[in-house]
RNA sequence: GGCGACGUACCCAAGUGGUUUAAGGGAUCGGUUUGCAAAACCGCUAUUCGUCAGUUCGAAUCUGACCGUCGCCUCCA
């Protein structure tokens, strides 16, 4: 049994087989000019669940995200001065890892920057100009002819021979040929100040898809397997690379495209040129926590568009409550021990249902639901204390393996001081001694500094 | 205008021809349990899947028309 994944060039879901002994896979990470918006990372979550859930099925993965450090918006924030644009991209690039940390985001094995792959990128225009595929324009600017390839396209499925062969519109900036040739390489413009590079086309920088073609070449070879990004790059960005990578390298590129849904807020996509965007911080002031945002980004299919509120939040933060009440329970009765055996493990009921979920096209609600079933099942034989320990440690093994895909049933220890011990120590007594107002008394107590302290059957459950 | 996605209960959402008189979660209300809570459990909440027509022994699932929402076609995750 494979995992079957959407495939946007086909239009169908398809076995996923690795070309080599390992998985090689490419995503469209940030472009560092701002502070990213939780819009981005429903992105960047998804290209880490799937990565995880590749670890999880035993793949050996290279994953590899580029960070767009150079383009109009950059250049604009930092009014042409190169050391301004190094000063601010590393700013939100640190601000991106920050964020990308605290939603369990483990970082690509490789985070190439395009400015430093300024080299790669023009040996690549040159062979596309030598092949035909390019041409230079008198202001010193490259463009990809879009004629060139016949294949252009193919992801995005819109014909382009009509339309290229009739106009020939000139944009006020650069010169191009047909209206939908783009830009490879940019001529240097008065407002780029001293933001450019030599090549040999004259001074100036790289258009935006070319890095992308240039670093998945670099890093992963001509062929890789999954390459991923948001719907909104589909056209014209991974369109682009497509024929940029096809026509330099006469190899088949990418061989799956998914592309990740757009989170919507009151009905329309969250964008900063909408002005209708929230960060991560924004969540988490309104008092949502990081595993109920990852929850929540994650706990729908990734082909559908979802719309971030406050109803959707809250119930999102209460299913979560539901898996970790439940984890609780089970690892107060395993104390915490874990069976080691991971083919025991993955022969569990719950790690092969899950599985056989989330192989179809990582379907969420599937995998949720056998979780959910599992939990109902399971908390009946607990009620009537017919689960055994030895069945316990292989349940909790079972939810941490889950839980290395999901990345939020497990939440950061609750450190508790010395005081705060001798309290618990006191109101175990006070309840042993049927002291029910002191009881309740040290619960209120915890219970405004946020701890919240159940009384389970195997003893208490601090939250 | 071109291309595409979607419309399932109060909300989110799976299901894409028969084992579904539609999974799972949230919310509400009622009950069991508990010193009280929390958690858990039980019950209630769609004879119906945007509307209409058609194909079929049989449709939420296929076809057509219509209505509605959204996205891409310019930068965008």
């Amino acid at each position: 049994m494979t995992l079957k994944l959407y495939n946007s060039l086909s239009k169908k879901k398809e076995d996923l087989k690795p070309l080599k002994n390992k998985i090689k896979m490419y995503s469209c990470g940030p472009t560092v000019y701002d502070n990213p918006h939780i819009g981005n990372f429903r992105s960047f979550v998804f290209f880490d669940l799937l990565k995880k859930y590749l670890n999880f099925l035993n793949f050996d993965v290279q994953h590899v995200m580029n960070v767009t450090d150079i383009d109009d918006k950059i250049i604009n924030k930092c009014c042409g001065k190169i050391k301004n644009l190094e000063l601010m991209t590393k700013k939100y690039f640190e601000s991106f890892k920050n964020d990308a940390n605290k939603l369990k985001i483990d970082l690509p094995n490789q985070v190439p920057f395009a400015t430093d792959h300024i080299d790669e990128m023009i040996n690549l225009i040159e062979k596309l100009i030598l092949k035909g595929h390019a041409y230079k324009t008198e202001d010193g600017s490259v463009f990809f002819k879009i004629d060139s390839f016949k294949n252009y396209g193919m992801l995005s499925k819109i014909d382009f021979s009509q339309l290229s062969k009739t106009d020939r519109i000139k944009n006020d900036e650069y010169d191009k040929n047909s209206i939908n040739d783009f830009a490879l390489w940019k001529s240097r413009k008065v407002n780029d100040g001293d933001i450019f590079w030599n090549s040999p086309w004259g001074n100036g920088r790289p258009g935006w898809h070319i890095e992308c073609s240039a670093m998945s070449l670099k890093y992963l070879g001509a062929q890789f397997d999954i390459h991923c990004g948001g719907i909104d790059l589909l056209f014209p960005h991974h369109e682009n690379e497509i024929a940029q990578s096809v026509c330099a390298t006469n190899k088949t590129f990418a061989k799956l495209w998914v592309h990740c849904e757009h989170l919507l807020i009151n009905g329309s996509k969250m964008s900063k040129s909408l002005n209708n965007f929230y960060t991560l911080n924004d969540i988490i002031k309104k008092g949502y926590n990081v595993n109920t945002i990852r929850f929540f980004l994650i706990s729908s299919s990734y082909s559908h568009k979802i719309d971030l509120n406050d109803v959707n939040l809250n119930s999102s933060n209460s299913a979560l409550k539901r898996i970790q009440d439940f984890y609780n329970r089970i690892f107060e009765l395993s104390k915490g021990d874990v069976e080691i055996d991971d083919n025991k493990i993955m022969n569990t009921q719950l790690i092969v249902d899950f599985k056989i979920a989330m192989n179809d096209n990582l379907n969420m609600s599937k995998a949720l639901s056998v979780i959910f079933n599992y939990i109902k099942k399971i908390n009946i034989k607990l009620d009537k204390k017919q689960m055994t320990y030895k069945e316990s440690i292989l349940t909790l093994a079972a939810l941490n393996k889950i839980d290395e895909v999901l990345g939020v049933i497990r939440s950061s220890e609750i450190k508790l001081s010395k005081n705060d011990k001798k309290l618990i120590e006191e109101r175990n007594l006070a309840r042993k001694n049927k002291n029910w107002d002191r009881a309740d008394e040290i619960r209120l107590f915890f219970k405004k500094k946020g701890i919240d302290i159940d009384d389970s059957e195997a003893g208490i459950i601090i939250k």
